[in-house]
DNA sequence: TATGAATGAGATTTCATTCAT
DNA sequence: AATGAATGAAATCTCATTCAT
């Protein structure tokens, strides 16, 4: 059963939710036909298996944002969350990557994947909220940046970003701490010492 | 073949690009099958043709992106801009959302889908480079301010944002004008000359 | 599609409903399963088309059934009746067959077997009560005559019973008249002149 | 071993034979695939076991019927046969229905079901021939009133009867009277005396 | 040009049966 | 004796594509 669902993101991953064969997940499990219709009722409840654990793991994440701060301790610790939320991308981008295309026609699978993103928007909103920044709307700004982080990383799986990860994760830290806080409370804040 | 197209878009977009079936194009159509193999030589074909037409949309648009300037002003005309390109989501997303997901796996939707973005990603990387921002790599900014267009635009047209679509475009704009200038070169920077 | 529907009672009246493959079927009628789908949703559905074939005939013939009389003459005439009803057994028997067995764990089915033997009961059920037989309650008796005509045809296609056609019919008619009219009604009746 | 049978008997009741899987079977009888294997070797050969212990009561029941008499007497005896007919059927009347159904198309069951038969058409033609009926062939008569027995007890138990037992087996009685010795044999005869 | 019935390759799904424990 | 996870052959069903009209 564990076979099949890493099978399961593999195969996902290369081929994406439609184009995947229940044929592929089994030959790569080495195992049968039956044995897969004995765990799974089809292959939309393996991946159904498979987000479940991804929304775990996403969810955990979300959480363990702190408040956001001015100055270079915020934009550390920033840093910090967002190399994790890369780290999750990496090991489990193919299955979310699916959820994507699954999402659509599917309500099932729609959900799921909102109620991931609004859990991270929901985190990012009150800290938003928290920091007060001028003219930005809360969650909004959340959901944009939500919708940065996601898809910057998306691009960078599919390797349509030629760039180290470091400078990934420091842009896409530089330019949230730049949204909340204004240039004031970014990195360049040094500037200021001038 | 206007028909067959604008059928196109509405299935991909209801059912995305492998759920598309010929038959549900057709109906919609009200044409046959013979008549959709006259126009084009399979459902890729279709889908290819209509995202040429997005394409070349992209394409101008991308290039009437002018110079990023701080201040009232350039938050003014860059909130123009991404209104813009908001249309064009409204008009195409469908399509693009079938792209993304034709991408993987076939890299000939993969380039395809990579031109268009990396479009966009250039003319905004030039303009980033013409403002000079201290510590943001334009490449990956603009990367990354692209990808929250994107999928930020998805979000709303997907109906997961409760948010009117101005608003939308406000705060793309804000946190566009505040990556590259700071609270200093923002619409608010204003506020404190008062 | 009318070759699927002959194709089919063949197959139903060799193998019985629950043995019958789709495969044989569509082998049988010289045509691909893409025809067979593209007429029937499911073996279910064919066989349901043919089943309202027999339905109809069987609800015209049970229409068909006159008074019960006595003497020679309504023997003639039962007779008649019964003989036409094997007639339509012989056509459609294989059809009835299958019917029978799929309609355990079908209600669908239950009910239309139901709604054709219903059929028969009513009518003969009101010739019983028109004739007025002492003792004898006409539904359960116009149940089990039918009954009995079914059956007994049932088990002469099955090749179970060594006899002429025309002896089971005579001898349809004439426990159907005794068991009506006693004795002194049935085609023994002449020995009441000696 | 026992609740394997019993389990038989309950599901190929519900399910009929084809349609009744091994699984079922197990699951009723709380056991295992393994176990099931090691008492019979396939489904077909539990059927067979269930097949024989019906086989042997019918065979008793058919040999214990006694001559057949007019007037009262001989009525009463009857009844109290078809009586015994219909216990039978309630306690295997699902068995022998699966057993129809398996027939279709398996020479094997056909026979066993066909020597069933054989047996109470062959007593019951004995006791026909022993009454001597006037034009009634004993063979075909028999066959008849076995096949009504049969088939209206199905009817009865398929619940497509709304009669009490008592007046089903009042009729079959009855009917059966009629047709081997007319209306002066059958027990309304006596009336006419009074 | 236009049609749509027909196709068949290939996908999904079921279930009787086996076998290592 | 008993188990039940695993098997795979055989069934069902789908849909992009063709072709005679």
């Amino acid at each position: 059963m564990r076979q099949l669902l890493d099978a399961g993101v593999e195969v996902f991953a290369a081929k994406g939710y439609f184009a995947a064969r229940v044929d592929d997940i089994v030959k790569l499990a080495k195992t049968s036909h039956g044995t897969f219709y004995l765990y799974f009722s089809n292959k939309e409840d393996l991946f159904r298996a498979l987000a479940a654990e991804v929304s775990d793991e996403m969810q955990t994440l979300a959480e363990s944002l702190g408040p956001l701060v001015p100055g270079p301790a915020g934009q550390e610790s920033l840093h910090e969350w967002i190399s994790r939320f890369a780290d999750l991308y990496d090991r489990f981008g193919p299955v979310i990557r699916a959820w994507t295309e699954a999402e659509i026609g599917s309500h099932e699978f729609g959900r799921l994947g909102n109620d991931v993103m609004v859990r991270f928007t929901r985190v990012l909103t009150i800290r938003i909220e928290q920091a007060a920044p001028p003219d930005l709307d809360p969650t909004i700004a959340a959901l944009a940046l939500v919708a940065m982080f996601e898809r910057l990383n998306y691009y960078a799986l599919a390797g349509q970003v030629r760039a180290r990860r470091d400078e990934i994760v420091d842009t896409l830290a530089l330019v949230t701490q730049r949204a909340v806080f204004g240039a004031g409370g970014a990195a360049d804040a040094p500037r200021s010492l001038r």
